[in-house]
DNA sequence: ACGTGGTGTTAGAGAGACCAAACAAAACCG
DNA sequence: CGGTTTTGTTTGGTCTCTCTAACACCACGT
């Protein structure tokens, strides 16, 4: 696993405290303490000293008296490089997941030491895409209104074919429950909702996943299928929640 | 930073040996020795034996005698939890924002752990969606073709309005070169490339952001910007790739 | 049977990050 | 002022993950 920290000498902890004095610097017009980094990062002050101390020796930033923490100019411009990745994903998480935003900040702060600049980098493209292209942004609203805003209950308000409900009502759609066993199929959707689907996505039940049904119990409810090689158990009401494309 | 590992007790660490645990035993039928996970993982055997121990303790594998490891079905629920993140990311890097494989393999790597699971929900209804709606497919090529693959040299092959050559040509397109100072503007593409682009990105400069034209050198060439309260230096060959809607 | 390699384990050490608690220094305030 | 509160530092300890290096197996093969 690759550490995306952006200087070869910062830790993600590093980063994490440089991003938190520049925004504090922000907020504080540069009056920034330990007191209030450790209350933003919710750590104890004890461990906020020894890092500013690492910072300092870094040339990162500046102790001022006893008091307050001072980004130096190569300091803003490593925080500003973090703030900038957190900016995008923040974005990219709620803008375009729809995620809420509690979710997205909590995301984005974990994965901005994570992803390489150039996945960064295609986030932005995708943004200037989708606002240059006036069809962009309505396929966007398309997306969130069919898939993911209260995914639980809304059908999709247009004509889109993907909507759930619309899908649900179609007879061509084959689930794992309806295969004969030994067929084979791809998924192509997971319909089921909350904890179900989080089950069938966990198990590795996904879109474009290869499965095959291997067997059904006697009483028709467990149901086993083969998948990446290896066999799991399903009930049959999850089962039947996952559409596929029969071959 | 809330760590996404999906089960409580188990580290970043632990789930990648789960992870790759799983996945050489799809490559050796079952037969997974330390040494194995020790090359796949890239430490040395003696980083993997502690870790076995603990997910031994743990319940989520079994020593087979001083030879062979195998998941127990609590820790193949775990593993294969992972690798479905694993895969929906993977999918989501090189499918969706055409990264190159291995950038692509490596982010997934990072970032498996760190997103909620909401997230991950996400994409796959995004997938699911792309898959369905038959505009998203040619709209997704359409981004792909106008920004992403080769954005560097090739041409949007549409007409797309958000093709980055086609844009240089609009002459209502202004840069940040363009304000005249203490006028503001709001960023909405970015036309440098390469390294440019980099240090704009870096900057903090992303679409959406508010700007601020604050002074001009009186050479015209370096020129300061505002930038969420703070000023930025640029050259003019740097600002004048920063397309903005001035306001 | 006996070395010899390939493997696995163990022990010791270090890096990084954190906490708790004792301590030091300001700051505040009657 | 002098005492109390707030704030910061230091120390010692924990935890996780890693490495190196010494050591223990086992397996083979002539």
């Amino acid at each position: 696993m690759t550490d995306h920290t952006l200087d070869p000498t910062l830790t993600p902890a590093l980063e994490d405290y440089l991003e938190t004095i520049l925004r504090l610097s922000r907020r504080f017009e540069g009056l920034v303490r330990v007191r209030d980094i450790a209350l933003a990062r919710d750590v104890k002050p004890g461990s906020v000293s020894p890092a500013m101390k690492r910072l300092d020796e870094l040339g990162l930033i500046e102790y001022e008296r006893r008091e307050h923490v001072r980004l130096t100019e190569r300091g803003a411009v490593a925080a500003r490089r973090v703030d900038a990745r957190h900016r995008v994903l923040r974005r990219f998480f709620e803008g375009f997941l729809a995620l809420p935003a509690d979710l997205a900040e909590q995301d984005a702060c974990a994965a901005e030491h994570a992803l390489s600049p150039e996945t960064i980098d295609r986030l932005v493209r995708l943004f200037e895409y989708m606002e240059m292209c006036p069809e962009g942004q309505d396929h966007l609203q398309r997306f969130h209104r069919c898939s993911l805003v209260h995914a639980d209950v809304a059908p999709c308000p247009n004509d889109c074919p993907g909507d759930p409900i619309a899908l649900a009502e179609r007879t061509d759609q084959m689930s794992i429950a309806d295969l004969t066993p030994g067929q084979r199929g791809r998924v192509r959707q997971i319909e089921g909702q909350g904890a179900i689907r989080q089950r069938l996505l966990d198990m590795g039940i996904l879109p474009d996943a290869e499965i095959e049904l291997a067997r059904v119990a006697p009483a028709g409810d467990p149901l086993w299928i083969r998948l990446q090689g290896f066999e799991l158990a399903l009930r049959r009401a999850e089962a039947a929640s996952v559409k596929v494309q029969a071959r």
